[in-house]
DNA sequence: CGTATTCTCAAACGATCGTTTGATTCCATC
DNA sequence: GATGGAATCAAACGATCGTTTGAGAATACG
Protein backbone atom coordinates (compact mmCIF):
# COMPACT_ATOMS: atom_id res chain seq x y z
CA UNK A 1 0.00 0.00 0.00
CA UNK A 2 2.93 1.98 0.31
CA UNK A 3 3.03 3.74 -3.41
CA UNK A 4 5.82 5.99 -2.58
CA UNK A 5 9.37 5.75 -3.41
CA UNK A 6 10.23 6.53 -0.01
CA UNK A 7 9.68 4.96 3.49
CA UNK A 8 7.58 5.74 5.78
CA UNK A 9 9.69 7.68 8.34
CA UNK A 10 10.70 10.02 5.25
CA UNK A 11 7.77 10.88 4.50
CA UNK A 12 6.68 11.62 8.50
CA UNK A 13 9.51 13.92 7.96
CA UNK A 14 8.83 15.40 4.64
CA UNK A 15 5.28 16.64 5.61
CA UNK A 16 6.04 17.61 9.04
CA UNK A 17 8.52 20.22 7.52
CA UNK A 18 6.13 21.57 5.30
CA UNK A 19 3.57 22.15 7.90
CA UNK A 20 5.75 23.38 10.59
CA UNK A 21 6.93 25.74 8.25
CA UNK A 22 3.76 26.99 7.37
CA UNK A 23 1.72 26.71 10.73
CA UNK A 24 4.34 26.13 13.47
CA UNK A 25 4.97 23.67 15.52
CA UNK A 26 2.12 23.97 17.60
CA UNK A 27 -0.23 24.78 14.93
CA UNK A 28 0.32 21.94 12.96
CA UNK A 29 -1.20 18.73 13.88
CA UNK A 30 0.25 15.01 13.94
CA UNK A 31 -3.01 14.39 12.32
CA UNK A 32 -2.56 16.81 9.15
CA UNK A 33 0.75 15.66 8.99
CA UNK A 34 -0.09 12.11 8.58
CA UNK A 35 -2.87 12.58 6.31
CA UNK A 36 -0.17 15.06 4.42
CA UNK A 37 2.68 11.66 4.44
CA UNK A 38 -0.45 9.27 3.70
CA UNK A 39 0.39 7.55 6.46
CA UNK A 40 -1.83 5.60 10.10
CA UNK A 41 -1.70 8.28 12.82
CA UNK A 42 0.23 6.28 14.85
CA UNK A 43 2.98 5.92 13.13
CA UNK A 44 4.14 8.94 14.21
CA UNK A 45 4.52 7.63 17.90
CA UNK A 46 5.58 4.60 16.80
CA UNK A 47 8.56 5.51 14.60
CA UNK A 48 9.65 8.74 16.98
CA UNK A 49 7.73 8.38 20.10
CA UNK A 50 6.50 11.90 20.39
CA UNK A 51 5.80 14.99 18.75
CA UNK A 52 8.38 15.99 20.10
CA UNK A 53 11.43 13.78 19.29
CA UNK A 54 9.36 13.78 15.73
CA UNK A 55 10.23 17.72 15.90
CA UNK A 56 13.92 17.75 16.76
CA UNK A 57 14.23 14.47 14.37
CA UNK A 58 13.08 17.41 11.39
CA UNK A 59 15.89 19.92 12.75
CA UNK A 60 18.19 16.98 13.33
CA UNK A 61 17.85 15.45 9.76
CA UNK A 62 19.13 18.63 8.17
CA UNK A 63 21.08 20.79 10.41
CA UNK A 64 23.74 17.85 10.53
CA UNK A 65 24.63 18.17 7.05
CA UNK A 66 23.91 21.89 6.66
CA UNK A 67 26.54 22.90 10.04
CA UNK A 68 29.35 20.24 8.68
CA UNK A 69 28.99 22.23 5.61
CA UNK A 70 29.24 25.55 7.63
CA UNK A 71 32.24 24.01 9.35
CA UNK A 72 34.31 23.10 6.65
CA UNK A 73 33.47 26.45 5.14
CA UNK A 74 34.56 28.04 8.24
CA UNK A 75 37.76 26.13 8.45
CA UNK A 76 39.25 27.39 4.59
CA UNK A 77 39.13 30.88 6.01
CA UNK A 78 39.23 30.46 9.84
CA UNK A 79 42.61 31.78 11.16
CA UNK A 80 43.77 33.48 7.90
CA UNK A 81 45.28 36.84 7.78
CA UNK A 82 43.48 37.50 4.64
CA UNK A 83 40.45 36.09 5.59
CA UNK A 84 37.42 39.34 5.73
CA UNK A 85 34.42 39.58 7.64
CA UNK A 86 32.32 38.71 5.01
CA UNK A 87 34.60 35.59 4.12
CA UNK A 88 33.15 34.17 7.23
CA UNK A 89 29.73 35.55 6.90
CA UNK A 90 29.78 33.74 3.57
CA UNK A 91 31.19 30.60 5.50
CA UNK A 92 27.74 30.56 7.35
CA UNK A 93 25.33 31.87 5.14
CA UNK A 94 26.14 30.41 1.39
CA UNK A 95 25.47 26.46 2.91
CA UNK A 96 22.20 27.53 4.03
CA UNK A 97 21.40 29.18 0.80
CA UNK A 98 22.80 26.01 -1.04
CA UNK A 99 20.16 24.12 1.32
CA UNK A 100 17.21 26.01 0.46
CA UNK A 101 17.81 25.70 -3.50
CA UNK A 102 17.70 22.06 -3.40
CA UNK A 103 14.17 20.91 -4.22
CA UNK A 104 13.64 18.07 -1.71
CA UNK A 105 12.09 20.58 1.35
CA UNK A 106 15.23 22.24 2.20
CA UNK A 107 13.33 25.52 1.43
CA UNK A 108 11.09 24.45 3.97
CA UNK A 109 13.68 23.81 6.37
CA UNK A 110 15.12 27.33 6.16
CA UNK A 111 11.83 28.30 7.24
CA UNK A 112 11.37 25.79 9.68
CA UNK A 113 14.49 27.38 11.12
CA UNK A 114 12.84 30.83 11.13
CA UNK A 115 10.11 29.77 13.19
CA UNK A 116 12.59 27.95 15.75
CA UNK A 117 13.77 31.76 16.53
CA UNK A 118 10.72 33.62 16.93
CA UNK A 119 9.91 30.30 18.92
CA UNK A 120 11.40 30.82 22.40
CA UNK A 121 10.03 27.15 23.49
CA UNK A 122 12.57 26.00 26.15
CA UNK A 123 12.88 22.21 25.41
CA UNK A 124 13.66 23.57 21.89
CA UNK A 125 16.21 25.92 22.41
CA UNK A 126 18.08 23.55 24.81
CA UNK A 127 17.81 20.78 21.85
CA UNK A 128 19.69 23.17 19.45
CA UNK A 129 21.77 24.44 21.55
CA UNK A 130 23.39 21.23 23.22
CA UNK A 131 23.70 19.77 20.02
CA UNK A 132 24.52 22.79 17.09
CA UNK A 133 25.95 25.06 19.91
CA UNK A 134 29.48 24.23 18.98
CA UNK A 135 28.63 25.61 15.65
CA UNK A 136 28.01 28.84 16.28
CA UNK A 137 30.79 29.05 18.97
CA UNK A 138 33.54 28.28 16.65
CA UNK A 139 31.94 31.51 14.47
CA UNK A 140 32.23 33.32 17.59
CA UNK A 141 35.85 32.55 17.91
CA UNK A 142 36.58 33.69 14.41
CA UNK A 143 34.46 36.41 14.54
CA UNK A 144 36.16 37.66 17.55
CA UNK A 145 39.47 37.24 15.71
CA UNK A 146 38.51 39.89 13.05
CA UNK A 147 36.75 42.24 15.77
CA UNK A 148 39.11 42.69 18.57
CA UNK A 149 37.45 45.51 19.62
CA UNK A 150 34.25 43.70 21.04
CA UNK A 151 33.65 42.09 23.85
CA UNK A 152 32.83 38.24 23.67
CA UNK A 153 29.96 38.78 25.52
CA UNK A 154 29.08 41.79 22.82
CA UNK A 155 30.11 39.38 19.88
CA UNK A 156 27.27 36.97 20.96
CA UNK A 157 24.55 38.86 21.17
CA UNK A 158 25.28 40.40 18.14
CA UNK A 159 25.63 37.15 16.62
CA UNK A 160 22.35 36.03 17.68
CA UNK A 161 20.64 39.54 16.37
CA UNK A 162 22.27 38.90 13.28
CA UNK A 163 21.63 35.17 12.59
CA UNK A 164 18.01 35.12 13.80
CA UNK A 165 18.16 38.28 11.36
CA UNK A 166 19.37 36.78 8.43
CA UNK A 167 17.60 33.49 9.10
CA UNK A 168 14.24 34.84 8.49
CA UNK A 169 15.43 36.76 5.16
CA UNK A 170 16.30 33.76 3.86
CA UNK A 171 13.31 31.81 4.79
CA UNK A 172 11.58 34.32 2.94
CA UNK A 173 13.33 34.00 -0.12
CA UNK A 174 11.69 30.34 -0.20
CA UNK A 175 7.83 32.11 -0.77
CA UNK A 176 8.54 35.07 -2.84
CA UNK A 177 8.50 34.12 -6.80
CA UNK A 178 11.03 35.86 -9.00
CA UNK A 179 9.24 37.67 -11.79
CA UNK A 180 12.21 38.17 -13.91
CA UNK A 181 13.71 35.82 -15.90
CA UNK A 182 16.83 35.71 -14.17
CA UNK A 183 18.07 31.81 -13.08
CA UNK A 184 17.03 30.60 -9.26
CA UNK A 185 20.95 30.70 -8.86
CA UNK A 186 21.83 33.70 -10.00
CA UNK A 187 18.77 35.17 -7.78
CA UNK A 188 19.92 33.40 -4.47
CA UNK A 189 23.76 34.06 -4.77
CA UNK A 190 23.18 38.21 -5.40
CA UNK A 191 20.60 37.22 -2.47
CA UNK A 192 23.47 36.09 -0.19
CA UNK A 193 25.89 39.06 -1.31
CA UNK A 194 23.20 41.41 0.11
CA UNK A 195 22.64 39.32 3.04
CA UNK A 196 26.36 39.54 3.83
CA UNK A 197 26.55 43.14 3.21
CA UNK A 198 24.20 43.70 5.60
CA UNK A 199 25.70 41.67 8.30
CA UNK A 200 28.67 42.90 8.29
CA UNK A 201 28.03 46.29 8.17
CA UNK A 202 26.07 45.24 11.86
CA UNK A 203 28.65 43.54 13.32
CA UNK A 204 31.65 46.24 12.12
CA UNK A 205 30.00 49.22 13.98
CA UNK A 206 32.27 50.21 16.55
CA UNK A 207 31.83 48.67 20.20
CA UNK A 208 28.62 50.04 22.00
CA UNK A 209 30.33 49.74 25.70
CA UNK A 210 33.39 51.83 24.88
CA UNK A 211 31.22 54.35 22.60
CA UNK A 212 28.23 55.16 25.53
CA UNK A 213 31.06 55.40 28.43
CA UNK B 1 -12.76 41.34 43.25
CA UNK B 2 -11.44 43.27 40.90
CA UNK B 3 -7.84 44.61 42.96
CA UNK B 4 -5.86 45.73 39.44
CA UNK B 5 -6.15 49.19 38.40
CA UNK B 6 -6.82 48.25 34.74
CA UNK B 7 -9.83 47.01 32.90
CA UNK B 8 -10.53 43.66 32.30
CA UNK B 9 -10.44 44.06 28.79
CA UNK B 10 -6.95 45.52 29.51
CA UNK B 11 -5.92 42.64 31.65
CA UNK B 12 -6.64 40.62 29.35
CA UNK B 13 -4.72 41.90 26.26
CA UNK B 14 -1.47 42.59 28.31
CA UNK B 15 -1.70 39.06 29.31
CA UNK B 16 -2.18 38.16 25.62
CA UNK B 17 0.28 39.96 24.33
CA UNK B 18 2.99 38.91 26.57
CA UNK B 19 1.97 35.24 26.29
CA UNK B 20 1.35 35.48 22.25
CA UNK B 21 4.80 36.56 22.67
CA UNK B 22 6.88 34.19 24.48
CA UNK B 23 4.35 30.73 22.88
CA UNK B 24 3.07 32.15 19.70
CA UNK B 25 -0.90 32.41 18.44
CA UNK B 26 -1.28 28.65 18.71
CA UNK B 27 0.52 27.90 21.59
CA UNK B 28 -0.84 30.19 24.29
CA UNK B 29 -4.09 28.97 25.09
CA UNK B 30 -7.04 31.69 26.46
CA UNK B 31 -7.28 29.47 29.64
CA UNK B 32 -3.60 30.69 29.93
CA UNK B 33 -4.38 34.08 29.01
CA UNK B 34 -7.18 34.36 31.54
CA UNK B 35 -5.36 33.01 34.32
CA UNK B 36 -2.19 35.26 34.30
CA UNK B 37 -4.74 38.43 33.60
CA UNK B 38 -6.86 36.78 36.27
CA UNK B 39 -9.97 36.84 34.73
CA UNK B 40 -13.03 34.47 33.85
CA UNK B 41 -12.02 32.19 31.08
CA UNK B 42 -15.53 33.09 29.28
CA UNK B 43 -14.06 37.25 29.38
CA UNK B 44 -12.59 36.88 26.14
CA UNK B 45 -15.49 35.62 24.35
CA UNK B 46 -17.51 38.14 26.21
CA UNK B 47 -15.66 41.35 25.46
CA UNK B 48 -14.34 40.09 22.17
CA UNK B 49 -15.98 37.37 20.84
CA UNK B 50 -13.31 35.06 19.83
CA UNK B 51 -9.53 34.47 20.11
CA UNK B 52 -8.88 35.81 16.41
CA UNK B 53 -11.02 38.96 17.49
CA UNK B 54 -8.64 39.21 20.53
CA UNK B 55 -5.44 38.19 18.44
CA UNK B 56 -6.35 41.53 16.02
CA UNK B 57 -7.25 43.66 19.05
CA UNK B 58 -3.48 42.87 20.56
CA UNK B 59 -2.65 44.29 17.55
CA UNK B 60 -4.70 46.72 16.56
CA UNK B 61 -4.24 48.76 20.09
CA UNK B 62 -0.13 48.98 19.49
CA UNK B 63 -0.36 49.36 15.84
CA UNK B 64 -2.86 52.44 15.80
CA UNK B 65 0.09 54.38 17.61
CA UNK B 66 3.07 53.18 16.04
CA UNK B 67 1.89 53.54 12.16
CA UNK B 68 0.79 57.26 13.21
CA UNK B 69 4.12 57.50 14.47
CA UNK B 70 5.85 56.05 11.73
CA UNK B 71 4.17 58.33 8.95
CA UNK B 72 4.32 61.51 10.49
CA UNK B 73 8.54 60.98 10.81
CA UNK B 74 7.80 59.39 7.24
CA UNK B 75 6.28 63.28 6.53
CA UNK B 76 8.98 64.98 7.91
CA UNK B 77 11.46 63.57 5.51
CA UNK B 78 9.47 62.40 2.68
CA UNK B 79 9.66 64.53 -1.14
CA UNK B 80 12.47 66.64 0.34
CA UNK B 81 16.11 66.95 -1.92
CA UNK B 82 17.97 66.40 1.15
CA UNK B 83 16.34 62.76 2.65
CA UNK B 84 18.56 59.72 2.65
CA UNK B 85 17.82 56.61 2.41
CA UNK B 86 18.63 56.17 6.08
CA UNK B 87 16.03 58.83 6.78
CA UNK B 88 13.31 56.83 5.77
CA UNK B 89 14.52 53.83 7.42
CA UNK B 90 15.04 55.97 10.93
CA UNK B 91 11.52 56.92 10.88
CA UNK B 92 10.41 53.58 9.99
CA UNK B 93 12.88 51.88 12.79
CA UNK B 94 12.46 54.52 15.61
CA UNK B 95 9.32 54.53 16.61
CA UNK B 96 9.43 50.74 16.77
CA UNK B 97 12.25 51.50 19.26
CA UNK B 98 10.22 53.76 21.03
CA UNK B 99 7.56 51.61 21.51
CA UNK B 100 9.59 48.63 22.81
CA UNK B 101 11.03 51.17 25.36
CA UNK B 102 8.23 51.83 27.14
CA UNK B 103 7.67 50.11 29.82
CA UNK B 104 4.02 48.67 29.48
CA UNK B 105 4.49 45.56 27.29
CA UNK B 106 5.77 47.48 24.18
CA UNK B 107 9.27 45.30 24.38
CA UNK B 108 6.36 42.23 24.18
CA UNK B 109 4.86 43.58 21.13
CA UNK B 110 7.60 43.98 19.24
CA UNK B 111 7.82 40.52 19.59
CA UNK B 112 4.34 39.84 19.03
CA UNK B 113 5.41 41.64 15.78
CA UNK B 114 7.91 39.40 15.04
CA UNK B 115 6.02 36.51 15.48
CA UNK B 116 3.22 37.92 12.96
CA UNK B 117 5.99 37.79 10.38
CA UNK B 118 6.90 33.83 11.50
CA UNK B 119 3.36 33.35 10.90
CA UNK B 120 1.96 32.29 7.30
CA UNK B 121 -1.45 32.87 8.61
CA UNK B 122 -3.68 33.81 5.98
CA UNK B 123 -6.47 35.09 8.31
CA UNK B 124 -3.74 37.46 10.00
CA UNK B 125 -1.58 38.35 7.24
CA UNK B 126 -4.92 39.78 5.38
CA UNK B 127 -6.05 41.30 8.42
CA UNK B 128 -2.74 42.86 8.58
CA UNK B 129 -2.30 43.92 4.89
CA UNK B 130 -6.09 44.82 4.98
CA UNK B 131 -5.34 47.64 8.14
CA UNK B 132 -1.84 49.07 7.97
CA UNK B 133 -0.72 47.97 4.45
CA UNK B 134 -1.20 51.79 3.67
CA UNK B 135 1.82 52.35 5.74
CA UNK B 136 4.21 50.06 4.12
CA UNK B 137 2.87 51.59 0.55
CA UNK B 138 3.61 55.05 1.41
CA UNK B 139 6.96 54.06 2.55
CA UNK B 140 7.61 52.20 -0.59
CA UNK B 141 6.62 55.66 -2.50
CA UNK B 142 9.23 57.09 -1.15
CA UNK B 143 11.64 54.32 -1.57
CA UNK B 144 10.98 53.90 -4.78
CA UNK B 145 11.67 58.02 -4.92
CA UNK B 146 15.50 57.24 -3.32
CA UNK B 147 15.62 54.11 -5.40
CA UNK B 148 15.10 55.22 -8.75
CA UNK B 149 17.06 52.22 -10.18
CA UNK B 150 14.58 49.71 -8.57
CA UNK B 151 11.75 47.69 -9.93
CA UNK B 152 8.65 48.58 -7.78
CA UNK B 153 7.69 44.89 -7.31
CA UNK B 154 11.47 45.08 -6.19
CA UNK B 155 10.96 47.62 -3.87
CA UNK B 156 8.03 45.95 -2.56
CA UNK B 157 10.02 42.53 -1.73
CA UNK B 158 13.28 43.80 -0.42
CA UNK B 159 11.21 46.04 1.64
CA UNK B 160 9.44 42.45 3.28
CA UNK B 161 12.75 40.75 4.09
CA UNK B 162 14.42 44.12 5.44
CA UNK B 163 11.24 44.85 7.89
CA UNK B 164 10.80 41.40 8.60
CA UNK B 165 14.64 41.16 9.44
CA UNK B 166 14.28 43.99 11.24
CA UNK B 167 11.54 43.70 12.93
CA UNK B 168 13.10 40.01 14.24
CA UNK B 169 16.09 41.71 15.15
CA UNK B 170 14.15 44.61 17.13
CA UNK B 171 12.22 41.61 19.10
CA UNK B 172 15.21 40.27 20.45
CA UNK B 173 16.69 43.20 21.43
CA UNK B 174 13.68 43.02 24.15
CA UNK B 175 15.39 39.89 25.66
CA UNK B 176 19.07 40.66 25.73
CA UNK B 177 20.22 42.03 28.69
CA UNK B 178 22.57 45.03 29.14
CA UNK B 179 25.68 43.62 30.78
CA UNK B 180 27.31 47.32 30.72
CA UNK B 181 26.09 50.45 32.38
CA UNK B 182 24.95 52.09 29.01
CA UNK B 183 21.39 53.51 29.61
CA UNK B 184 18.52 51.47 28.12
CA UNK B 185 18.20 54.98 25.84
CA UNK B 186 21.90 54.90 24.63
CA UNK B 187 21.68 51.00 24.06
CA UNK B 188 18.45 51.47 21.47
CA UNK B 189 19.96 54.21 19.98
CA UNK B 190 23.41 52.77 18.96
CA UNK B 191 20.92 49.32 17.95
CA UNK B 192 18.90 51.34 16.16
CA UNK B 193 21.89 52.60 14.25
CA UNK B 194 23.12 49.33 13.80
CA UNK B 195 19.91 48.10 12.11
CA UNK B 196 19.52 51.61 9.73
CA UNK B 197 22.70 50.91 7.99
CA UNK B 198 22.28 46.93 8.02
CA UNK B 199 19.01 47.98 5.92
CA UNK B 200 20.31 51.05 3.99
CA UNK B 201 23.12 48.35 2.86
CA UNK B 202 20.21 45.60 1.85
CA UNK B 203 18.55 47.95 -0.21
CA UNK B 204 20.91 49.92 -2.27
CA UNK B 205 22.74 47.08 -3.47
CA UNK B 206 22.10 47.32 -7.18
CA UNK B 207 18.84 45.68 -9.28
CA UNK B 208 18.70 42.46 -9.56
CA UNK B 209 17.33 42.01 -12.86
CA UNK B 210 19.46 44.11 -14.73
CA UNK B 211 22.82 42.80 -13.27
CA UNK B 212 21.49 39.41 -13.78
CA UNK B 213 20.29 39.46 -17.17
C1' DC C 1 -35.61 52.00 46.07
C1' DG C 2 -36.54 49.25 42.09
C1' DT C 3 -35.44 48.21 37.57
C1' DA C 4 -32.40 47.43 33.69
C1' DT C 5 -28.04 46.73 31.94
C1' DT C 6 -23.45 45.27 32.20
C1' DC C 7 -20.35 42.18 33.80
C1' DT C 8 -18.54 37.96 36.15
C1' DC C 9 -18.73 33.33 37.38
C1' DA C 10 -18.70 28.00 37.52
C1' DA C 11 -19.96 24.55 34.62
C1' DA C 12 -20.52 22.28 30.59
C1' DC C 13 -20.50 21.85 25.38
C1' DG C 14 -18.55 19.41 21.22
C1' DA C 15 -14.24 19.30 18.80
C1' DT C 16 -9.60 18.32 18.49
C1' DC C 17 -5.33 17.41 20.56
C1' DG C 18 -1.19 13.83 21.51
C1' DT C 19 -0.94 9.28 22.77
C1' DT C 20 -1.99 4.28 23.53
C1' DT C 21 -4.00 -0.12 22.59
C1' DG C 22 -4.71 -4.57 20.44
C1' DA C 23 -5.59 -6.78 16.36
C1' DT C 24 -3.98 -7.45 11.67
C1' DT C 25 -0.86 -7.41 7.75
C1' DC C 26 3.67 -7.57 5.87
C1' DC C 27 8.07 -9.67 5.21
C1' DA C 28 12.44 -11.84 6.22
C1' DT C 29 14.41 -16.12 7.91
C1' DC C 30 14.64 -20.94 8.70
C1' DG D 1 5.11 -23.18 4.41
C1' DA D 2 5.63 -22.17 9.29
C1' DT D 3 7.51 -18.71 12.64
C1' DG D 4 8.45 -14.26 14.63
C1' DG D 5 9.50 -9.54 14.69
C1' DA D 6 8.42 -5.17 12.24
C1' DA D 7 5.05 -2.27 10.49
C1' DT D 8 0.37 -0.67 9.77
C1' DC D 9 -4.28 -0.19 10.92
C1' DA D 10 -8.96 1.39 13.09
C1' DA D 11 -10.46 2.66 17.34
C1' DA D 12 -10.41 4.60 21.59
C1' DC D 13 -8.06 6.96 25.63
C1' DG D 14 -7.92 11.12 28.77
C1' DA D 15 -6.63 15.86 28.36
C1' DT D 16 -7.13 20.24 26.61
C1' DC D 17 -8.84 23.29 23.23
C1' DG D 18 -12.25 27.47 21.93
C1' DT D 19 -16.78 28.48 22.83
C1' DT D 20 -21.46 28.68 24.97
C1' DT D 21 -24.77 28.68 28.66
C1' DG D 22 -27.55 30.36 32.44
C1' DA D 23 -27.52 31.99 36.88
C1' DG D 24 -25.67 35.40 40.00
C1' DA D 25 -23.25 39.86 41.29
C1' DA D 26 -22.23 44.47 40.36
C1' DT D 27 -23.31 48.82 38.49
C1' DA D 28 -26.07 52.61 36.37
C1' DC D 29 -30.22 55.03 35.97
C1' DG D 30 -35.17 56.28 36.56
Amino acid sequence: MNASPFSTKERILGAAEALFATHGFAGASLRQVTAAAKVNLAAVNYHFGSKDKLIEEVFRRRLDELNSRRLAALARVAGQASTRLEDVLDAYISPALDLSRHGGGGAAFVRVLARAYAEHNETLRRFLSDNYGHVLRQFAVEFARLLPDLAKDEIYWRLDIVTGALTYAMADFGIIQRKTEVTERTHREQAAGHLIRFAAAGLRNPPLSTAAR
